[in-house]
DNA sequence: AGCACGCCGACT
DNA sequence: GTCGGCGTGCTC
């Protein structure tokens, strides 16, 4: 044997760690290795008394420590890179971009079976034989089998989840039997995902004049971001399936990452882009085990998944032969991550597209302000889609005055009867509410007092089902109690409105018809909220109570009249993000009332119904709407014109982040000035005291988004160089989106 | 972040 | 005499 030379003269490794330290650490190789390993290769190292996994980021000549501090690898994982360079790259942008250290970015975008040291398995093994649908299995109705309820589940499992293991299907609770008789049916069989390449797809759908003049906007093969700006029903999902059908026509071997909001990808959702193409889909979404999202994150960065539907952490998925990203629902705020690597999909989705020359699709029936700004500014190709593809009729949206509504009824008058009416013409009503519970809070009668959190400045909200108050915002619980603290009085009232409280009161009015509450508390168990949906589906009559829950995601062909019930908190809110916010609800809940046959109704409940900006939203349009908001940031120089970060700090007692935030406030004083970046602050949050924590923030605003990330970059240093005290904890924001 | 090291109070 | 509280300092 010929004894070669190592194949590098660099004898030390960078390696990114899973540590909070903004820098990479230098490890030398074991004797025993010849070549070092690549790039986006993991190793195993002692760090600080224990074993971590690390991912290599290149080679230097210099330890730039002291060298016998330096340690050896103690074992190299992967034979191959588990992150190719491009990601390795984006992964590396974004880190930068958010100013989050790479080594916590990188953890954020691994799969967590890969972060722990697992084998990333390219090959299924053979212990973990996949089970998929065959494509009898698949042909079956959206509720299978309703004699074998068993093994309806297990269909409807499949068809959600993909190729699944034996084990996996096990940990999920269905049994041996089912799984048999299926297989014996031919429903189902086991397969490596390559043979299922053969399936009879659903034919596309005709495209009307708007759809195709938006898919012919789109080049396959180099870079353009384009928003699809279309009503609800507008067929915007038609037109993502051709755009991915177009652009594996010119590259056949093309994949197509689709992103949607948490609670977008539905059955149905993943039901139809299965039909039109077959099994070679993975899905990333949280309700994945940990070993199925390693699995469909194999399929995709091998290229045996065509198409990979995921919500925000899939914008991180590896791709063969990336050919497309789509997002849709672009202006969902659940597409930023509020936490740790505090990310925005949408936003990396049209970076990550550039840099792989591809082109992206931001599809939304209400843009984010932000990006209606850079369709105008020419960076976005605006592609409207105005006509509902049913022809089905523009609900018809009326102001309700609410001012004089007792809130143990909440609905006015004219909600009352319309929902009367809606009823006896057999048709279903969804009553919107966002707050859950009882009511937001119980006070005395006698001396006004209100019950608090003792850990929040937030009141506890009452619950009756079951009976107990609770903070819905740190879990705080305790019984009901008899009378008032401060002055012993039993006279205690439950003040405002909740969805339960409503819920009893529709129940009282219309005894005959069933009222279902769809919010946390009535969908918190296992399959409670696929019950709802089924029995909302049958088309009976009903009033739906919900939160947010009811708005998004699914859609209700049967719903004629939705009623807001509170317009108000939206569009007086602190934050300046809330008439957005609001506009989008409302027009996202009027986009699901009416149906091919019948035209919709929507009743806004306010005590402002002279407000100008709910008036241009009714009579204009979300369009108007939003060109209205947009002129107002505008003058105020807020976003889009200009580009926020926030720093958020956080201590037992509000002396700590006060002067923290003082303190780095003064030190970046001067880089402020020279970067021409404004600072407000600091200034106790929103909500200053949550969960036995005080909280504070200092807001750094920039007309240059370069300028800011400069400035940025001292702040950060300023921060790592101070010596703080352990009880603080900070934060950067960039973008943000919730300023609370 | 987590884990060592270190220096003061109540237990066998 | 020791076990263990959590303050502070460092991690290739």
């Amino acid at each position: 044997m010929i004894l070669i030379a190592r194949m590098t003269d660099s004898p030390y490794l960078q390696v990114a760690l899973p540590v909070p330290l903004r820098r990479l650490f230098h490890y030398s190789l074991p004797d025993t290795c010849l070549t070092a390993p690549h790039t986006g290769t993991r190793v195993r190292v002692s760090f600080a008394g224990r074993q971590l996994v690390g991912l290599v980021m290149g080679e230097s000549d210099h330890p730039g420590v002291d060298e016998d501090k330096v340690k050896a690898v103690d074992a190299i994982i992967d034979a191959i890179p588990i992150l190719d360079r491009e990601l390795l790259s984006f992964i590396h942008w974004a880190a930068d971009y958010y100013h989050c250290p790479l080594g916590e970015a990188l953890q954020t975008a691994l799969p967590v079976l890969l972060r722990q040291g697992e084998d990333a398995s390219f090959e299924p093994e053979e212990s973990c034989r996949l089970w998929d649908l065959t494509p009898e299995g698949r042909g079956l109705p959206e509720t299978p089998l309703p004699r074998a309820p068993k093994q309806a589940e297990l269909l409807v499992y499949l068809r959600e989840h993909g190729p699944t293991s034996w084990q996996t299907l096990k940990e999920q609770g269905f049994s041996r039997d089912p799984l048999k008789r299926l297989d014996e049916r031919g429903l189902i069989a086991t397969a490596d995902p390559d043979s299922l390449d053969h399936f009879s797809a659903e034919p596309p759908l005709a495209l009307n004049p708007q759809q195709a003049r938006a898919l012919e906007a789109l080049a396959p093969g180099k870079f353009a971001a384009h928003l699809l700006d279309g009503t609800t029903g507008s067929g915007k999902t038609e037109v993502y399936l051709q755009a991915i059908e177009r652009v594996r026509k010119v590259t056949p071997t093309a994949q197509a990452l689709v992103l949607v909001p948490e609670i977008g990808l539905t059955p149905q959702t993943i039901a139809r882009f299965r039909r039109r193409f077959g099994p070679k889909i993975a899905v990333l979404h949280s309700g994945l085990t940990d070993r199925e999202r390693l699995n469909n994150w194999v399929l995709a960065a091998t290229g045996r998944a065509q198409i990979v539907i995921g919500t925000r952490s899939a914008i991180f998925t590896p791709l063969a032969k990336p050919g497309l990203i789509i997002v849709d629902e672009e202006h969902d705020l659940s597409f930023k991550q509020q936490e740790g690597f505090r990310y925005s999909a949408r936003d990396l989705a049209s970076v990550r597209a550039q840099r792989l020359g591809i082109p992206v699709i931001l599809g939304s029936a209400t843009p984010a302000l932000e990006s209606l700004h850079n369709a105008r500014a020419g960076r976005y190709h605006h592609l409207q889609l105005t006509q509902r593809a049913n022809s089905q009729a523009t609900p018809q949206i009326i102001v309700s005055d609410s001012h004089d509504v007792p809130a143990s009824r909440g609905v006015t008058e004219e909600s009352l009867a319309a929902i009367g009416s809606h009823l006896a013409s057999g048709n279903q009503v969804l009553v919107f509410l966002n707050r859950r519970g009882y009511a937001p809070t119980l006070q005395c009668h006698d001396c006004g007092t209100q019950l608090q959190c003792p850990h929040c400045d937030a009141r506890l909200t009452l619950h009756h089902n079951p009976r107990h108050l609770h903070c819905h915002h740190c879990d705080f619980q305790r019984p009901q109690s008899s009378h008032c603290e401060h002055c012993h009085s039993h006279r205690l009232v439950p003040l405002g409105l909740g969805t339960e409280r409503s819920e009893e009161f529709l129940k009282a009015n219309f005894p005959q018809t069933p009222v279902l509450r769809i919010d946390r508390d009535t969908t918190r168990s296992k399959h409670a909220l696929e019950r709802l949906m089924a029995q909302i589906h049958s088309g009976e009559a009903c009033i739906l109570v919900g939160t947010q829950m009811l708005a998004k995601g699914h859609h209700f062909p049967d719903v004629t009249l939705a009623i807001i019930m509170d317009v108000d908190g939206g569009l007086l809110s602190a934050d300046f993000r809330g008439p957005e916010r609001m506009g989008q609800l409302i027009t996202q809940v009027a986009g699901r009332a009416g149906r091919a046959d019948k035209a919709g109704q929507v009743i806004l409940q306010t005590r402002n119904r002279e407000h100008p900006l709910l008036q241009l939203l009714v009579h204009q349009g979300y369009g108007a709407f939003a060109q209205a908001l947009l002129s107002e940031r505008d003058i105020t120089r807020m976003p889009p014109f200009a580009h926020l970060a926030l720093v958020r700090a956080d201590a037992p007692n509000a002396e700590i982040p006060q002067s923290f935030l003082k303190q780095l406030r003064q030190q970046v004083e001067a880089a402020a000035l020279t970067h021409k970046v404004q600072l407000l602050g600091p200034m106790p949050a929103l909500m200053e005291k949550r969960g036995q924590r005080y909280r504070y923030q200092l807001q750094a605003k920039a007309e240059s988004r370069g300028a800011l990330h400069q400035f940025l970059q001292a702040l950060v240093s300023a921060i790592e160089a101070g010596r703080w005290q352990r009880a603080l904890r900070w934060s950067l924001d960039i973008d943000p989106q919730d300023m609370s």
